[in-house]
DNA sequence: CACCTCAGTGCACGAGTGTGCACCCAGTTG
DNA sequence: CAACTGGGTGCACACTCGTGCACTGAGGTG
């Protein structure tokens, strides 16, 4: 029975430090792959990771400040996707394919952060509750004023272009969520594509002809 | 400190029965308000009720068993809406905006019901989740069945239409969310459901001009 | 009226929980 | 090299939890 066990002896204490915070918060991911956040126990945190319980403390000050950071990289990971389809550029008929598809792939890559959100969106701890819903919301308003640029939509005025917004994200959403229903190696992901690409294009063929008043 | 405490003295007994059991289910319903099912022990249930925690098999073999009755009393609840709303005589014009003031007031006087089926359809208990996702799965078909019967959607095939009928579900659930959001006593309910119709009208306008392959 | 049924009781158990406290010792620092 | 810092330890506490068991007493039945 060692005492100060680490996975890496002989590191400078702030890089070991930074491990073990990042070694709980992939516990606490992978622990909520099976049930959700607030029935994981710290303890069972800290067990996985193999420190004593009380150890927790010196990197969170409770659980729900774990959610907290978790949610956080949620969206730092979930931000780089959308950068990264917002740079490409637009062949327009293209577009809506190749969106689909980054959506997908991009979902199943990073599976238990999605689904971590997925789960704790409407999940029992309310402070994580919220901080996702803000960073969606954030995420629509981005959306919305990038849709204003788009020479199709200009019939459409600012308040109904953020409800178009929104719809674009509840549908993106459903998609993130049909892609975790899936089998982790997923076979299906194509079918997931297509049905995706459809929903898009429904939605964005009956905002080409909404006239807003 | 009385033996045999109960409601209603004096009443049959399967009627009596009847009524705890009936009792433990809204105690649950009460209790997933702000945490998830999962997380919510059977003595808390109990606890509410105001019996023994043993009392509780004499109606349920387990938490999870009363999960699944709760997610059936939901449905048998949001069905009554769906009947309601398909049997109203179709004015076309007028029809999108009453099923949007139809859901909307409805989830808000259901909310407890409505509260547990979002959070728990991708809570932490994989039967209820799975119990949750067939019944949908089950009105979305009902639904593409009523829309094939639409003359102005003749120009899309039985595949998309299951699609259409996906999205729809979809949107409606979104709503849902955003009725739930609010607070209890809802002001904001009107935003809402101008907000439904808006995203209903949406997703028919592109499916009315939509052409399968 | 005697007997049976069974919803609800009361107790006890082992297991799991969050957190306070004193301690230890490797890594850093003057 | 001596002193300090702070991540991790080990123990202890007071809970809560699910469930097994023997029980009680009111409601139903022959």
């Amino acid at each position: 029975m060692r005492s100060h066990r680490r996975r890496d002896e002989h590191a400078p204490r702030a890089e070991q430090k930074q491990a073990t915070r990042q070694a709980l918060l992939d516990a606490a991911l992978r622990l909520v792959a099976d049930k959700s956040f607030d029935s994981v126990s710290l303890r069972e945190v800290t067990r996985e990771v193999g420190i004593v319980p009380t150890a927790f403390y010196r990197h969170f000050e409770s659980m729900d400040e774990l959610g907290l950071v978790l949610v956080d990289e949620t969206f730092r990971t979930a931000r780089r996707l959308v950068r990264a389809a917002r740079e490409g550029p637009l062949p327009a008929e293209q577009r809506i394919r190749r969106s689909a598809e980054a959506l997908v792939h991009y979902v199943q890559a990073h599976r238990p952060y999605f689904q971590f959100l997925v789960r704790e969106r409407f999940g029992g701890v309310a402070v994580i509750r919220s901080a996702i819903r803000h960073e969606i919301r954030l995420f629509e308003s981005e959306l919305a004023t990038d849709l204003a640029r788009a020479p199709e939509l200009s019939a459409i005025n600012t308040a109904d272009l953020q409800i178009l917004a929104g719809l674009l994200v509840t549908a993106m959403t459903a998609i993130t969520e049909q892609v975790l229903e899936l089998p982790p190696r997923g076979e299906g992901l194509d079918d997931v594509i297509v049905l995706a690409e459809k929903q898009l294009r429904l939605i964005l063929l009956g905002a080409s002809i909404w006239q807003s008043r």
